[in-house]
DNA sequence: CCGTATCCCTTATGATACTG
DNA sequence: CAGTATCATAAGGGATACGG
């Protein structure tokens, strides 16, 4: 069993590193394809994107659909608990936003093809 | 510069990782000296305490006040672009510790010692 | 289309000893 | 007390090729 002293290391035990948020807020917009996923994250590799969609549906946030067809279909979608973070997804998104607008003069950050889904 | 595609990944960028979210979070509660949060965090080791701690001020986020005298006295505080990101650590703290509460049942998670700042 | 398997590299983090 | 330096290790992530 884990051990953590507070719920914030959760948290990042669960939607941390580099794609795990994303991924969840990219599908905070409906169920998404895998393929659909890769197009809409360009710099994410499938292995990541494979990985990061298994770690989340182990954690319960996110669902996974499998229509029995060929060439096959897989959707998958928020579960309630990943709905739950949609709030909090979007904070983070939007003060990034505005701290990058902030920075941007100092030549820091740039947020650059910024995706309609954001 | 660097460059992202939304505003989720620059605030990674900013409060991401293992220790800065969570020594920014310790921070809220008023200004602490180095060894405060040591104490506080004991998991930290003092190497990412200080790199954290030069990180956050680096992004604006910590103020880091010095007093010449012997022994030194230094403390770190949230400047008000740090303060501004208080709501969002506490629901995600919140978060956290109600995911962990359903996921003790399974045997997954489990927070320990709680410190009176959560 | 979706997913797996390797191999490799970078980065993040940790242990420890040391200085003003 | 606050911070630095060095070395070592672990974890995360990327490139690529392959398979159902």
């Amino acid at each position: 069993m884990k051990k953590f002293s507070c719920g914030y290391e959760v948290t990042m035990e669960v939607i941390g590193g580099k794609w795990k948020g994303l991924v969840l807020y990219f599908l905070m917009s409906g169920p998404k394809r895998t393929s659909e996923l890769k197009r809409n994250i360009p710099n994410i590799t499938q292995k990541m994107l494979i990985q990061t969609l298994k770690d989340l549906e182990a954690s319960g946030l996110v669902n996974r659909k499998m229509y029995n067809q060929v060439p096959p279909k897989v959707e998958y979608s928020p579960t309630e608990l990943g709905e739950s973070l949609k709030p909090i997804l979007q904070e983070l998104c939007l003060w990034g936003s505005h701290f990058a607008e902030q920075e941007y003069a100092e030549g820091e950050f740039e947020i650059v093809s910024p995706d309609e889904a954001f």
